[in-house]
RNA sequence: GCGGCAUUGGCGGAAUUGGUAGACGCGCUAGACUUAGGAUCUAGUUCUGCAAGGAGUGAAGGUUCGAGUCCUUUAUGCCGCACCA
């Protein structure tokens, strides 16, 4: 029987929906796996090729494990508040969220036809009241804590309240505004005054991580440096944590360094520098207190509160100039432009140690946000500081023996101290640890440690996100009532700013609580996306976030699979937003992803065309690849994308082109023999007149003509043959170009496998087969165990080579629950054949009901094992011995072969080694 | 500049513990079947050589009886961070 996989799919996934076959149950008595995809957001292009190669290898472990005898959860959901369906709302007047259901619907058939094993009950989507009930809950739950940094955990606010009453007596003679604004700084979510990341065509400020280069990350627009009042998550608070809980979870080293450099821990010291002529000091952050001797002058940020102290009179003009012309340089032209600049204050600094006078400067090579925002400048040792004082002539003392800093600074931490009092002599390690010391008894400083991740920016003025639970009462922001939630997002008929520049929201009508005036604002994108895992433990559930007994039973994600672009964002505001929950007690554990695998993107594989463009071009002849390069035609065409779906193994459908596009309707050719359409009147067969394209590996993009649509591969040859190719791919995290060049052979392979479950019967399986089998049975468990898909085919290859016609229901039952997880619908088939035998009863069972097979090693030992043998490295040849000889046995016959080894190498062995299995050495 | 990862035939890639490098697929070559084939089947396919043989995992060293695998140096590519003091 031909194998038939439209069929075949579409009828097993009508039994798993009628059967309810992947529903999932909060209590079991099996053990938990929780496997997760990122969800997606679901755009208006829907899904390419690329998308579901993550979600293929996350379905494969779910299944197997599933068969592993385990409660499996693996949900699906989406990130259904963003930009894109926002400025589609703007440009059409159409609403976002109906832009956004139609896009998940194409999404979930898109899904469904590819065969997930998703328990869809437990979809979420975040811009659902119900779900986004619980991002305002969370949101107010932060607004309510503060982090104690004794505890290094987050507290009830109201703890901070009760002290403060008992210890603080000023507290009760503040007014409430006063005290709001007191708490205001302690808050973990928080309003501020910050410097962010505005764009202006977006109308919304970003976060750092949606930042790259001075560009907006979504669409690419230019970001200035602007001071609002903005909601914000004390997500620095968590920094150390953050950081030490990397130590615990199985992600790659890659992407934990990633995050590493993100939180930028720094170990240093802090110090006051005395200003001459005034009472309070300023201080610095240095990772180089070993370098304070070599201190030649001061430089502070622009935007440095010390600016005003330190600016004398006859300098003021000057500074003043200087202030405005950063404020309008942009973040990109800082970064393009890093010619130093500066201005200086007229005021000096007395260097604690040497009590020599010191210029202060300001310059925006000090970063406001890092640190103090000012810095002790050692231009000998710090390449920044040394063109600084190159510009300004500032001088230069080289504070480490040898080092010759006449052209650069010497930058690196290793040598002999020296012009430093103390410290000469010493190592530059042992300078700094003294230096510290030093610092810290003379009361000048101390020991600091600096985090480079920020807070992050949690408003966004646009409509299309959660509306915040927060109202505003004398100015003051305050936390709606946990039972009013949700607040939910109001209709407005204009989805801009308001006339006035307030955001969207200023166009709804009545946007009040109790009378006072919601925010205007909504929450960013991860807003909703950081918590959602554990939502879908729970995602009914009206009273609780999750409740204990669901969360207590799943716990944590024990496999994340998802891409690496979320390195920064995502994966470090879920993992605090987690840790502040857990803080909560609300979950009961610290980290929410156990395990994380990156897969690899997958490129577009682009197909070129090459018109002609010498002499007496008429713009309508194409020269086939292979031809480019020949004199007559080289450096005379230009490569023109085409359409990579009727372009097969680079050979151009020349009638699929000539219908492609009007302006090719009549295309000329010349063909890889270096015919053309003239020399074969009768246009020769596909066969014998090939027109040959090039390619090119680029980013899948409708402009480039290379996006392939798992649809049209389903289509053409079935979801099974698409989810076993995605994984043949190549190794999962590994970027690689969709070629569908080899689609041909998987879908070769699954014939033959089908061919196989025809007149099956219950004879023994002999030797060879359960040896084939056991083998199988051990390279796709142990490839499964270890994420190592793309080998298990291969191995399902092999095994289907060798056992050629068998037909025996023992050796191919369990060969259909091994190749389930690949290729589910085939599988459900092949076990359904299974069963039927003989006549046996037609009662459908499932494969994923079915067992893992186990591997029995008894069948995999052969009769007999082949030592090749080795002499000096030099001579090979196989002896072949009975599988129960013994050590000694072995070495008797490679000794008694030492004539022949002599023979062959002529001379005498000084060692036989035998291989496989252990080393037996013989020395003669 | 700092950090991470990679580099194996014409191509994608195997080699799991240091033990016969190139599995498997694509492509290619030859043959069979066919009115035909973008179907199917069989055989071959790292390079070099008529052959015996020799060479061979980016490059150069090292450890080892034995290295794609471990160590050192280096080159190239990809990714992340970056006036972070």
């Amino acid at each position: 029987m031909d194998y038939n996989f439209q069929e075949i799919e579409q009828h097993w996934q009508t039994e798993w929906e009628k059967a309810g076959a992947y529903k999932v149950s909060n209590t079991s008595s099996k053990k938990p796996f929780y496997v997760l995809d990122m969800f997606p957001y679901p755009s208006g292009a829907g899904l390419h090729v690329g998308h579901p190669l993550g979600y293929i290898a996350s379905d494969i472990y779910s299944r197997y494990k599933r068969l592993q005898g385990f409660n499996v959860l693996h949900p699906m959901g989406f990130d259904s508040y963003g930009l894109p369906a926002e400025q589609y709302a703007i440009q059409t007047g159409q609403h976002p969220e109906k832009t956004t259901f139609t896009n998940i619907a194409r999404y979930v058939e898109q899904l469904r036809k590819i065969g997930f094993c998703y328990d869809w009950d437990r979809e979420v989507r975040t811009c659902m009241p119900d779900y986004y009930k619980w991002t305002q809950w969370a949101f107010i739950q932060m607004f309510n804590s503060y982090f104690d940094t004794s505890l290094q955990k987050a507290q009830p606010i109201s703890r901070l309240i009760a002290k403060w009453e008992a210890e603080d007596p000023t507290w009760t003679t503040l007014t409430e505004k006063q005290q709001q604004e007191r708490l205001m700084n302690y808050r973990i979510a928080y309003l501020a005054d910050t410097k962010v990341n505005w764009c202006p065509q977006l109308g919304t400020v970003l976060a750092n991580d949606e930042v790259s280069e001075g560009l907006s990350v979504r669409g690419g627009f230019p970001v200035e440096q602007r001071v609002m009042r903005q909601w914000c998550l004390r997500v620095s608070a968590y920094a150390p944590r953050l950081l030490e809980g990397l130590n615990h979870i199985d992600w790659t080293e890659s992407l934990k360094e990633t995050q590493r450099n993100w939180i930028g821990r720094s170990e240093g010291a802090e110090m006051r520098f005395n200003i001459k002529g005034q009472e309070e000091p300023f201080t610095i952050f240095t990772t180089r207190a070993d370098t304070v001797f070599g201190v030649t002058f001061m430089v502070l940020a622009p935007e440095s509160e010390y600016v005003k102290r330190v600016v004398t009179e006859d300098k003021k003009a000057e500074v003043e100039e200087y202030l405005t012309w950063c404020k309008h340089r942009t973040e990109r032209e800082r970064i393009a432009d890093r010619k130093v600049t500066g201005v200086f204050t007229g005021s000096y600094a007395i260097n604690p140690l040497t009590h020599a006078e010191i210029p202060i400067y300001i310059s925006d090579y000090v970063l406001a946000g890092y640190g103090t925002g000012a810095i002790m400048a050692v231009p000998a040792h710090d390449s920044r500081d040394y063109a600084f004082a190159k510009h300004f002539n500032l001088p230069i003392i080289p504070l480490i023996e040898g080092a010759d800093v006449s052209e650069q600074s010497f930058d690196a931490k290793e040598g002999i101290m020296i012009n430093s009092g103390f410290l000469n002599g010493m190592e530059v390690k042992d300078a700094i640890r003294a230096m510290k010391e030093h610092i810290t008894n003379t009361g000048i400083g101390r020991v600091k440690v600096n985090y480079r991740l920020r807070d992050a920016i949690f408003s966004r003025q646009r409509y299309w996100g959660e509306p915040f639970p927060i109202y505003y009462k004398d100015g003051m922001p305050y936390a709606v009532d946990e039972k009013d939630l949700p607040i939910t997002l109001p209709e407005v008929d204009n989805f801009r700013p308001t006339e006035d520049g307030r955001p969207p929201l200023g166009n709804a009508k009545d946007w009040t609580y109790k009378g006072y005036p919601l925010e205007l604002c909504t929450m960013p994108g991860f807003a909703g996306s950081s918590a959602y895992f554990l939502r879908y433990m729970d995602n009914h559930n009206t009273q609780a976030l999750v409740s204990k007994q669901a969360n207590e039973y799943w716990r944590q994600v024990n496999l994340y699979i998802g891409g690496t672009e979320h390195a920064t964002g995502h994966l470090i505001y879920s993992r605090f937003w987690n840790k502040f929950l857990f803080d909560l007690g609300v979950i009961c554990e610290d980290e929410p992803f156990q395990k994380l695998i990156n897969q690899g993107m997958i490129q577009g594989r682009s197909n070129f065309v090459y018109r002609y463009i010498g002499e007496g071009a008429t713009g309508n002849l194409y020269i086939s690849y292979n031809l480019i390069d020949n004199p007559e035609y080289k450096d005379k065409v230009q490569p023109i994308h085409v359409n990579v779906n009727i372009v097969k193994n680079d050979i151009l459908d020349i009638d699929a082109f000539r219908n492609w596009m009007p302006e090719y309707k009549n295309a000329q050719f010349v063909y890889s023999d270096g015919t053309t359409d003239q020399d074969n009147p009768y246009l020769g067969t596909p066969a014998e007149k090939q027109y040959i394209c090039g390619w090119a590996v680029e980013k899948m993009s409708k402009s480039m003509f290379n996006v392939v649509n798992p649809d049209d591969v389903i289509a053409q040859y079935g979801a099974d043959t698409l989810r076993l190719y995605e994984m043949f791919l190549g190794p999962l995290e590994m970027s690689k170009p969709w070629d569908t060049n080899g689609i041909d052979g998987v879908h070769r392979f699954i014939k033959k496998l089908w061919n196989l479950y025809e007149d099956i019967n219950n004879d023994e399986p002999t030797a060879n087969e359960l040896h084939s089998l056991h083998k199988l049975i051990k390279k796709v468990t142990w490839d499964i165990e270890n994420f190592s898909f793309n080998t298990s085919i291969p191995a399902f290859m092999i095994a289907v080579n060798e056992l050629g016609k068998c037909h025996k229901r023992a050796i191919l039952a369990p060969i259909a629950i091994l190749i389930a997880p690949y290729a589910p619908h085939i599988a459900e088939a092949m076990w359904e054949k299974c069963q039927m035998v003989d006549g046996a009863s037609s009662k459908r069972t499932f494969v994923i009901d079915a067992e893992w097979p186990v591997c029995e090693e008894k069948y995999l030992e052969e009769s007999t094992i082949k030592y090749p043998i080795q002499f000096c490295g030099k001579v090979r040849f196989t002896l072949e011995m009975s599988k129960d000889a013994s050590k000694e046995e072995v070495e008797k016959i490679v000794l008694a072969d030492e004539q022949t080894i002599k023979q062959l190498a002529g001379n005498t062995p000084k060692r036989v080694i035998v291989v496989p299995g252990k080393i037996v050495n013989i020395v003669v």
